[in-house]
RNA sequence: GGAAGAGUGGCCGAGUGGUUUAAGGCGCACGCCUGGAAAGUGUGUUGAGUCGAAAGGCUCUCGCAGGUUCAAAUCCUGUCUCUUCCGCCA
């Protein structure tokens, strides 16, 4: 949720932004007119409020006095009628300020449009083959790794069953990022690959296996509650199935007073993700790219507002990291105003190269969010000089199931077995082949 | 899922309609006292909104949401959470 003190006082910029996020359509002179009612309103309330109090005040000591409690009378019809105003005020503008966008930096590339994303750089060689390499459906259907019909049967369209070593692989996979992500030797390799000594904690991630569901309020302040295209509703409960770990990571502390020499807090979750992919119909529908259930090992962590930034640079770092240890090629983008999402003030995606599609496609995302989820959950901090201030989150993959699909691309050989990653192979048993 | 009990400032805990602007204690912060400390002692110590340059004022906040009343921590209704017991169960 955005900041109404801020949207106050730099108005025009908060309607640029919200053009070039893709909601031009919010005005902010419409919210602003509205907060200047809620405030006349909240003032008349308190006014009203005051008087009675007085008048209550004044009966404590002696006999009840007719005269007062008819005054009181009085006072209690206008408060009635005030409040209810005041309330019904209050509720459209919170509605309002609610679907107003977080304001992107600067330097975020303006665009409506993905195309407007931009490359920051590329990395790794995409492999030559000698034969003409299989998608990662037609290789893991042959390989007896992935069973469609069977699972549509069952569950319907895009659901998969994942099976042996594939489905070994996934967890292989997984268990490397927990171990890299908890290990403290990694975490400062990461720091110093990246240039980042001396400018974030050391400190490495608590793994977390967090609840896979969340209530609506709760899920509402992540600012991701997308009942519309991707959020599942359990049905005669007030839950919703997370669509990531960051659901129910960042809402860990909602409510709470953090104390700044505990932060950063930093968490790496792992969780099955449920997604509607409501409008995505007909687009990747071949094997595991877009599935409605998939797993995911995702990082979440808790800064104060100076040092949000450079964790996030150190999240992209770490993205960077696995997938250079996993040696596949992927390129890193910058992503532009439209396509970092609402709650974000900046975005970066890690996309892997797939030679079937002869493309980039992607695989990780860092979110950059500021004080956007926190100011709706609450999450503050009391800093070292007293002062209490709103935590930073940070949000951002460390493994999907889309790398998976990377490997399998990028490591086949011609008769169709998977050459296993070397940092992998401890975690299948030294296998080198599948 | 059923039954009973309980939710009060950072913590413990008093409080069954108006001397509560939430007693008292612990912890914490800053003083006084002391050569220094302990003890003692004084003041302060939830968070939010709003007005104000500031000092400060006003309002709200006793799990949450409604209701009764001139007046609610206190009475009523609903709900959530916790504890104990029962049932079910990986």
């Amino acid at each position: 949720m955005m900041d109404i003190k801020y949207i106050r006082d730099n108005a025009e910029k908060v309607q640029q932004n919200n053009v070039n996020k893709g909601y031009g359509n919010l005005s902010v002179e419409e919210l602003l007119d509205l907060d200047n009612e809620r405030r006349d309103l909240q003032t008349q309330v308190d006014e009203l409020r005051e008087q009675r109090n007085q008048i209550s005040a004044q009966m404590k000591n002696g006999k009840p006095d007719q005269d007062l409690i008819d005054q009181g009378k009085q006072i209690k019809i206008q408060l009635s009628e005030r409040e209810e105003y005041l309330r019904a005020t209050d509720e459209k503008f919170m509605e309002l300020l609610k679907k107003f966008p977080n304001m992107a930096l600067d330097s975020v590339p303006v665009g409506l449009t993905e195309d407007e994303n931009v490359e920051v750089k590329r990395v790794g060689d995409q492999p030559k083959f000698d034969f003409t390499p299989l998608n990662h459906a037609e290789l893991a259907i042959k390989r007896g790794w992935l069973d469609q019909e069977r699972a549509v049967k069952v569950a319907g369209s895009r659901f998969v069953y994942m099976k042996g070593d594939l489905a070994r692989l996934e967890f292989a996979m997984f268990q490397f990022g927990i171990d890299t992500l908890t290990d403290p030797e990694k975490i400062r390799e990461i720091i110093e690959g990246a240039g980042l000594t001396g400018k974030v904690s050391e400190i490495p991630f608590t793994f977390v296996l967090p609840p896979a569901v969340a209530k609506t309020a709760v899920f509402e302040a992540t600012g991701r509650l997308n009942r519309a295209e991707t959020t599942y509703k359990i049905e005669d409960e007030d839950l919703w199935l997370n669509a990531s770990a960051e659901h129910t990571l960042s809402p860990m502390y909602l409510d709470e007073i953090l104390d700044e020499k505990d932060l950063p807090i930093r968490l790496v979750g792992y969780t099955t993700a449920f997604r509607r992919e409501a409008g995505t119909y007909g687009k990747d529908t071949e094997g595991f790219f877009r599935l409605h259930q998939f797993n995911k090992l995702e990082m979440e962590s808790f800064t104060t507002a100076d040092k949000s930034y450079n964790e996030h640079l150190f999240m992209v770092a770490i993205q960077e990291y696995l997938m250079a240890q996993l040696k596949l090629p992927y390129r890193v983008l910058e992503k532009c105003t439209f396509d970092i999402g609402r709650p974000n003030a900046k975005g970066v995606d890690i996309e892997v190269w797939l030679p079937s599609q002869n493309k980039y496609r992607e695989t990780h995302t860092a979110d950059y969010i500021t004080d956007f989820q926190t100011r709706a959950m609450k999450t503050r901090v009391r800093r070292e000089n007293g002062d209490l201030k709103l935590a930073h989150t940070n949000d951002a993959t460390a493994f999907s199931e889309r790398p998976l699909i990377g490997i399998i691309e990028n490591y086949q050989n011609a008769d169709g077995t998977v050459t296993i990653p070397e940092v992998l192979r401890k975690y299948m048993g030294n296998k080198e082949v599948i």
